[in-house]
RNA sequence: GGGCCGUUAGCUCAGUUGGUUAGAGCGCAUGCUUGAUAAGCAUGAGGUCCCUGGUUCGAUCCCAGGAUGGCCCA
C-alpha cells in the first residue's frame, strides 16, 4: 500500500515536551518567581534547614538610603547574594540581614532642598528630623524593592537601620567605650569645612574638581631693623627696601598669615631686583619672576636654615611674621617661601604647633570674616579674595597676579570648594592605646581578595589621620557631650554617654533635642575640670562613617550571628570607608577587625571603560535594566565578568551574555523536554545505567565538584566559564548522543530510560550549580521538573552541591575520546547516521571502548561502527557510507522492511510502532 | 603630583612556574540539519599578547621606562 510507504512515523516517537519555554520573558516572568519564593519561604525555610550546620556570615555594607540604585549597586548586591547562596547550597546557615545607611548631610540637604528651605537654622530641629526620617524611608523603600527584584535572598522584612533606636543606641555606646578607652578627645584642629553646609567634612566627603584661584605673588616686607637681620643672614649689604616674596593661590587666607615656612636645604637667593631686594627659593626664581627674571641679580644665596626665625612684617595687619623652616615646601610651585595660616591648612597648623605660633581662625562657620580680620570683617572669604589682592596692588605689596588652575577639594555633596578652618572637634584618637598600630595588625589577619587589598588596606590606617567624628548638622546620632556652663569644658562621660544609649533605645535620638539635660547626669555628676553642676547639651552629631563603622556592633555577636563575620564584600572605594570604619572600630571597641575576610568589586564603567555618570547620562538604573532585559541575564553578566577588576556594561555587552543566557536555556530546556514521560519508579541508580550514561555522570559529579570549589574561592568568574564549558561539551556531544535512544525506543526500554535518568540527574545538578547565578531561571526549570522526580526539594534552593566524587581519571580520558572521536565524525563529509565507522584502536585502549558496547556507536551518533585493536599508538577513525537504507523512522541506515506492513522502517522501529498500535 | 590596579581576537575572558603553530565562549562568514527549530551541529576567518628598551640561546610571560584606563589620595 502506498499509503503505508509515504507514511510519517513522526507521531511514534517520544519527541520533547516541556512548559519550560524557548523564550525567557524574564522582565514578565520574574516578579512571580519572587512572589513564589515569599510565598514558600524558600529561603527562611532552607536557613531552618541549615541552621545545625554553623553559620556562614556576609555582613551587608549599607547603601545610602538616598536615590535609585545603579548598576554599581547592582553588581555589588547580586555578588553578595550569590556568595550567600553558595553558603545555602553547602548547607551553611547563611543569615543575611540587609542594611540601610541613613543618616547624614545627604538626606539632609535633599530634605531642604525638598521642602524648598535654605538655611537649615530657620526650621525646627525635630521637624527637620521627622522629615528626613521620611525621605530616608522613602528611598529604603524604593531601594529594598529593588534589591528584591535583583532575586536577593535576605531578611527584607526586618533590615537594620541606622535609625532605628537600638541602632543609634548601638552607636552612643560605641562613644561610651571608647571615651572610657580614652580614645575620644575633643580638639582643636584645622579640619576640612565646607563653608556652604556649615559642617565639618570628613576626607571620604571630599571631591577633587578642577577650579580657578587667583595665583598671588605677595611682598612680605622687612622693617629697618629685621631688614639688616636679614642682609646679615646673606652676609650681604644693600639698601634697598627688602621682601620674601611668598605665593598662594588662596589670598583670603592672608588674614590668618603668622609665618612664612622655607625648606631647610633648598637654596635661597637674594635677588636686587629694580630698587628693591626679593628672597625666593633660587630654584623657583625664573619661574617667579617671570620675565622680569633677566634684570635680576643674585647678591647672595644661603641654605633656607640660616634664615629660620627671622622675621618680616605682614602686608596689611599690624604684625610680624615668623620665618620658619618646614619639610613639606616643595621646589615645584609658588617661591619656596611658604605663606603659613595655622587656622587654615593641615600642614600650616601642624608648623604652628610646633612652633607655639597663634592658631587664628578670623573666619566663622558660613565664610564670612569675623572682626579678628580687621578690613576684611563681614566679608565672605571667597569674595573678599578680590578686593585683598586690590589693597595688596594699591599697598605695592602685591608683586604678581594670574589665575591658576588647579584641582581642589570640594564638598561631596553641594560642590562648592571646601576650606580649611581651625575648629574644635570630636577626635578618635589614632595613636592612643597604639589604636593604628593594632589596627594594622589586624589587618595582617584578613584576608583579603584580591590579595593587594592587604596592602592597600594598610596603607589605608597608616596615613589615616585622626579620626574627626563630629559634625554640626541636624540629621544624625547626637554625640552625647556636656559643655559646663561655668567653664565651658567639653565632657564625654561614659556614664552619661550610657544614660542617653538607654534612653534613645527607648524613644530615639530625638530626644536629644527635647529630654533636660538632668534626665542623663547620674547623682552627683560634676565638671571634672571645674567642679560646676550645671550643663548643656552640645548640639554636634556623629559622622556618618562612624555610624555604618558601628553596623558590626549592632548586627553582629546577635541571635546567633557570630562576630567576627566571614565576609564583607563592596567597591574599592571602601577600603578607605567602610572596611576602614569597621576595622578601628572593631579594633578599638572589640580588639579585633569585624571580618575574617574582604573581598572587593570593582567599578562599573560603560562600554568605553568610562566612568558612569549621571551629569553625563552614561548611568543606568538598575531597575530601569532588570526591566528591560531581566535580573537573570544581568545576574549572568555580573558572573561573567572579573568582577574584582573594573568591569564594563552597556547594551552590546548584556547582547552578548544574552546569548549565552540563551544557550543555556535552550539546553536546560531539552534535558527537560525528555522527562515528561518518567516516573519516579521509572530512574535507574547510577550503576543499573547504560555505561555512556554512566559516565555522564561522573562527568557531572566532577563539573559539580569543581564549581563548587571554585566558588569557595569566590572565583565566580572561573566558575562561569566552567559552567558555559561543560553545557556546551554536553550539549555538542552527550546530548545528540542521547537523541537517537530517546526518540526512536520504546519508552520503556532500559537503554532510554537510561539516557532520561541520567538526564535527570545531569539537570539537577547543574541547575544546582548554577543556582546561585541564575536564581529566577534555575527555579523556574526546577518548577517544570515532573512531579515525583524533584523528590523533598521542592525548591532549587532545597537542593545541595553536596560532595559529589569525582570521576577517575580513566573515565575522564574516556570521555574526552568520545568527545574527539565524535567530533571527528561530526567534520566528516559522511557524518551521523549516514556513516559506517571503523575504529582501530591500541590494545591498551581497546577495553575500555568496547565496554561501552552498543553505547560507543550511540556515542559517535553513526549507523553503524567496527570496533578493531591494533599495535599502533593512535586511534584510527575511518568513515564510510553506511550500509542499508535509511530508515524512515529513526534515520539510522539499517536493513528495511523485514515487516511486511512497514516497509520502510527497520526492525526495531516496527516493532516499536506495533507495540505502540497493539 | 603620590599610592594601588588593569591593558591578550569585534566583545567577555583563559593561559604561558620564560620554550615549538597563544586558547574558550559569544559575535562574524560558510556549510549541514529541520524530530531541542526565533533551536542544534560542523568548518573557517580574525591577535605586532599596549609601546620602547633590558636580562636570556629564547619574553606575551621577568626587569626598567613610557602610553593609556580606573580607584584612592594630595
Amino acid at each position: 500500500m502506498s499509503e503505508t510507504v509515504e507514511r510519517d512515523y513522526r507521531d511514534t516517537l517520544r519527541l520533547p515536551e516541556t512548559a519550560f519555554a524557548m523564550k525567557a520573558e524574564l522582565p514578565k516572568r520574574e516578579p512571580d518567581r519572587i512572589a513564589w519564593w515569599h510565598s514558600q519561604r524558600a529561603y527562611e525555610r532552607r536557613l531552618e534547614a541549615n541552621r545545625k550546620n554553623g553559620p556562614w556570615i556576609l555582613h551587608d555594607g549599607p547603601p545610602y538610603a538616598n536615590g535609585e540604585l545603579h548598576m554599581g549597586h547592582f553588581l555589588n548586591m547580586v555578588l553578595k547574594d550569590m556568595f550567600v547562596k553558595i553558603a545555602l547550597l553547602d548547607g551553611k546557615w547563611a543569615d543575611f540581614i540587609p542594611g540601610w545607611d541613613m543618616h547624614g548631610l545627604p538626606i539632609e540637604l535633599e530634605t531642604l532642598k525638598y521642602l524648598g528651605i535654605k538655611d537649615f537654622h530657620s526650621i525646627d530641629p525635630l521637624e527637620l528630623r521627622e522629615q528626613c526620617k521620611e525621605r530616608a524611608l522613602y528611598w529604603l523603600g524604593r531601594q529594598s524593592e529593588a534589591r528584591q527584584r535583583m532575586g536577593v535572598f535576605g531578611h527584607f522584612d526586618r533590615p537594620y537601620r541606622t535609625i532605628d533606636p537600638s541602632f543609634e543606641a548601638t552607636i552612643v555606646n560605641a562613644l561610651a567605650d571608647l571615651a572610657e578607652k580614652g580614645q575620644l578627645y575633643k580638639g582643636l584642629r584645622s579640619t576640612l569645612w565646607c563653608v556652604h553646609d556649615e559642617t565639618a567634612l570628613a576626607e571620604a566627603e571630599i571631591e577633587y574638581e578642577q577650579k580657578i584661584s587667583p595665583s598671588v605673588y605677595v611682598r612680605f616686607t622687612a622693617n629697618d631693623e629685621q631688614r639688616k637681620t636679614i642682609l646679615a643672614a646673606f652676609s650681604a649689604e644693600a639698601s634697598e627696601r627688602a621682601s620674601i616674596l611668598i605665593w598662594t593661590t588662596t589670598p583670603w587666607t592672608l588674614p590668618a598669615n603668622v609665618a612664612i615656612a622655607l625648606r631647610a636645604d633648598a637654596t635661597y637667593g637674594l635677588y636686587r631686583l629694580g630698587d628693591e631686594l626679593l628672597i625666593l627659593a633660587t630654584a623657583l626664581a625664573p619661574k617667579a619672576l617671570g620675565e622680569r627674571f633677566a634684570e635680576a641679580q643674585l647678591l647672595a644665596s644661603v641654605p633656607g636654615e640660616r634664615l629660620d626665625g627671622t622675621r618680616v612684617r605682614h602686608p596689611f595687619m599690624d604684625r610680624d611674621s615668623l620665618v620658619v623652616l618646614a619639610d613639606y615646601v616643595d621646589l615645584e610651585t609658588g617661591t619656596g617661601a611658604v605663606h603659613t595660616a595655622p587656622g587654615h591648612g593641615a600642614d600650616d597648623f601642624d608648623t604652628g604647633v610646633k612652633y607655639g605660633l597663634p592658631i587664628l581662625n578670623p573666619v566663622d562657620a558660613a565664610g564670612h570674616f569675623t572682626k579678628e580680620a580687621g578690613p576684611y570683617a563681614g566679608m565672605f572669604i571667597f569674595k573678599a579674595n578680590k578686593q585683598i589682592v586690590e589693597d595688596l596692588r594699591t599697598s605695592g605689596a602685591l608683586f604678581a597676579a594670574h589665575e591658576y588652575e588647579h584641582s581642589y577639594p570640594h564638598c561631596w555633596r553641594c560642590q562648592n570648594p571646601v576650606i580649611f578652618r581651625a575648629t574644635a572637634q570630636w577626635f578618635i584618637a589614632m595613636d592612643q592605646n597604639r589604636l593604628r598600630a593594632r589596627a594594622i595588625e589586624a589587618v595582617d589577619g584578613v584576608d583579603y581578595v584580591p590579595e593587594w587589598g592587604l596592602t592597600r588596606q594598610r596603607q589605608m590606617i597608616e596615613t589615616h589621620p585622626e579620626w574627626c567624628v563630629s559634625r554640626q548638622r541636624i540629621w544624625g546620632t547626637p554625640i552625647p557631650a556636656l559643655i559646663c556652663t561655668a567653664c565651658n569644658e567639653s565632657i564625654l562621660d561614659p556614664q552619661v554617654a550610657r544614660n542617653v544609649a538607654k534612653r534613645f533605645a527607648e524613644v530615639g535620638a530625638g530626644s536629644w533635642w527635647t529630654d533636660p539635660v538632668e534626665l542623663y547626669l547620674p547623682a552627683g555628676f560634676h565638671c571634672p575640670k571645674c567642679r560646676g553642676m550645671t550643663f548643656e547639651k552640645e548640639k554636634n552629631i556623629v559622622d556618618i562613617w562612624f555610624e555604618s563603622g558601628v553596623t558590626h556592633l549592632a548586627v553582629l555577636g546577635h541571635d546567633g550571628i557570630p562576630w567576627p563575620c566571614d565576609m564583607y564584600l563592596e567597591g574599592g572605594d571602601q577600603f578607605r570607608g567602610w572596611f576602614r570604619s569597621s576595622l578601628l572600630t572593631g579594633v578599638a571597641i572589640k580588639g579585633g577587625a569585624p571580618y575574617k575576610r574582604v573581598v572587593k568589586n570593582g567599578w562599573v564603567n560603560d562600554e568605553q571603560g568610562r566612568p558612569m555618570s549621571k551629569s553625563r547620562g552614561t548611568g543606568i538604573d538598575a531597575v530601569d535594566a532588570m526591566n528591560k532585559w531581566g535580573a537573570d541575564v544581568l545576574r549572568l553578566w555580573s558572573a561573567s565578568v572579573e568582577f574584582v577588576d573594573d568591569v564594563r556594561f552597556g547594551p552590546n555587552v548584556v547582547e552578548q551574555v544574552g546569548r549565552v543566557y540563551r544557550n543555556i536555556r535552550n539546553r536546560i530546556r531539552f534535558m527537560l523536554g525528555n522527562l515528561y514521560d518518567l516516573r519516579a519508579a521509572d530512574v535507574l541508580a547510577r550503576e543499573q545505567m547504560e555505561p555512556l550514561d554512566r559516565l555522564a555522570c561522573d562527568v557531572t559529579d566532577t563539573f559539580v565538584a569543581e564549581v563548587k570549589s571554585l566558588y569557595q574561592t569566590f572565583s565566580i568568574h572561573d566558575a562561569y566559564l566552567r559552567i558555559v564549558a561543560f553545557e556546551s561539551a554536553m550539549s555538542s556531544f552527550y546530548f545528540d548522543a542521547c537523541k537517537d535512544p530517546l526518540y526512536s525506543l520504546a519508552e520503556n526500554s532500559h537503554r532510554r530510560r537510561s539516557a532520561q535518568s541520567a538526564l535527570l540527574y545531569t539537570l539537577k545538578r547543574f541547575l544546582t550549580a548554577v543556582a546561585p547565578m541564575l536564581s529566577f531561571t534555575a527555579e523556574e526549570a526546577w518548577q517544570e521538573i515532573p512531579e515525583g522526580l524533584r523528590g523533598e526539594e521542592r525548591s532549587v534552593f532545597d537542593s545541595a552541591f553536596g560532595a559529589p566524587s569525582r570521576a577517575k581519571d580513566s573515565e575522564l580520558v574516556l570521555w574526552e575520546t568520545l568527545r574527539e572521536l565524535r567530533s571527528r565524525v561530526a567534520a566528516s563529509p559522511i557524518r551521523d547516521f549516514e556513516a559506517r565507522v571503523e575504529l582501530t584502536v591500541p590494545a591498551a585502549r581497546y577495553d575500555a571502548l568496547a565496554a561501552l558496547g552498543d553505547n560507543l556507536r550511540d556515542a559517535l551518533v553513526v549507523s553503524q561502527l567496527d570496533l578493531r585493536k591494533s599495535d599502533g599508538d593512535d586511534i584510527e577513525l575511518a568513515v564510510y557510507p553506511a550500509y542499508g537504507e535509511k530508515c524512515r523512522r529513526c534515520w539510522k541506515f539499517r536493513e528495511l522492511g523485514t515487516d511486511p506492513a512497514n516497509p520502510s522502517i527497520c526492525a526495531d522501529c516496527a516493532a516499536v510502532v506495533n507495540d505502540l498500535s497493539s
